[in-house]
DNA sequence: AGGTCCATGTACCATTTGGTACATGCGCTT
DNA sequence: AAGCGCATGTACCAAATGGTACATGGACCT
């Protein structure tokens, strides 16, 4: 088995098991090798973890490039944005919380991640609300209430499991901050 | 040592390490007595994470009474409720957010917290929308996104430590949250 | 055919883990 | 003083942990 599949298979045990109790050898028997092959392919358990959240961090990285690509009118672009976000935090469901915690705790294997979580996204959101017609002043705190509203709503969903409330929630956002506000 | 005051020194010990790594002895070595006691009061290590989320359960109910005792005007107990809902998710930093990951996990120590830290504040927060004017009919989904934004905000000071531009877009939140609409 | 490198399996190691058995003390009641 | 129950210390256990040593296979090159 390659090394890419291994962490593609370990990032899925993580969404699906959490990090706490995950062990090199019960990691290894849910994605079908050997505690050895982790090691030897991921050079210690610490690697393994600092490389299934660079997974995480890239994944999040695509998902913003595509809407970043796009050269669609602002409307939607920005409607996209939005879904991105949502999938970007509810790809790998709790996991996103659960390393958010472990990265506000600046544990060893996330590095990276608290800045990424935040900086990948603020800067072309503050963007976009400019091109939406938002003031340039009140943009960066109006982008970051409005990113801060989005991942609370998931947060809010994955707490809850219900769907149906976020989803009328969601749309008040949309009320809010999709559209130009004034 | 009372099991009290091991139960407090225990949630600050969680709140300042996290609880992955948190092995009955690491916690005994911290809080200043042996593994041995810390079974002996609180069963096992699950018992004692139990008590843990039985603490900070109360302690989000405690800050809440407060709010629901105060006779105030609406407008100076929408602003109390916002200020409880800041110390209820900050007072153990991350620990708010792992245990919540661990709520959406459905980890064993966390049976009643999935539903506690939604309900016990939005049925509070749905009343006082009303009161302070907005339709009953969209105060639900109302509430719903201000407690959302208002933890997605400090989800954003917890990642980011900058304090002040998270006051910033406060400052915007309660001009979108704490006035009554149209 | 021989050699070399990567992948994998087996076996092992010291350490740490949650939990238990048992003794001991200390304060209380009688 | 005797007895009793709660609190605590010491010592231990089997299991699991991360990591290593070493052998082995098998593909590929020369």
């Amino acid at each position: 088995m390659s090394r890419e599949s291994l962490l593609a298979d370990a990032v899925e045990h993580f969404a699906k098991n959490g990090i706490g109790d995950a062990s090199l050898r019960s990691i290894a028997t849910s994605v079908g090798t050997s505690h050895r092959m982790l090691i030897y392919h991921f050079g210690s358990r610490e690697g393994l973890l600092a490389e299934v959240v660079r997974t995480v961090e890239q994944q999040q990285r695509d998902l913003l490039a595509e809407v970043l690509a796009t050269d669609l009118p602002v409307a939607e672009q920005n409607e996209l944005f939005w879904r991105r976000v949502t999938e970007a935090t509810l790809i790998y469901g709790p996991l996103f919380f659960e390393l958010s915690a472990h990265a506000m705790q600046d544990l060893p294997h996330t590095e990276s991640l608290k800045a990424d979580l935040i900086n990948v996204w603020l800067p072309p959101l503050i963007d976009l609300c400019i091109r939406a017609g938002i003031p340039a002043d009140e943009a960066p705190a109006y982008a970051r209430l409005g990113l801060a509203a989005s991942r609370g709503l998931l947060f809010d969903l994955l707490l809850t499991g219900d769907r149906a409330g976020v989803d009328e929630a969601s749309a008040l956002l949309n009320r809010l901050f999709t559209l130009p506000v004034r």
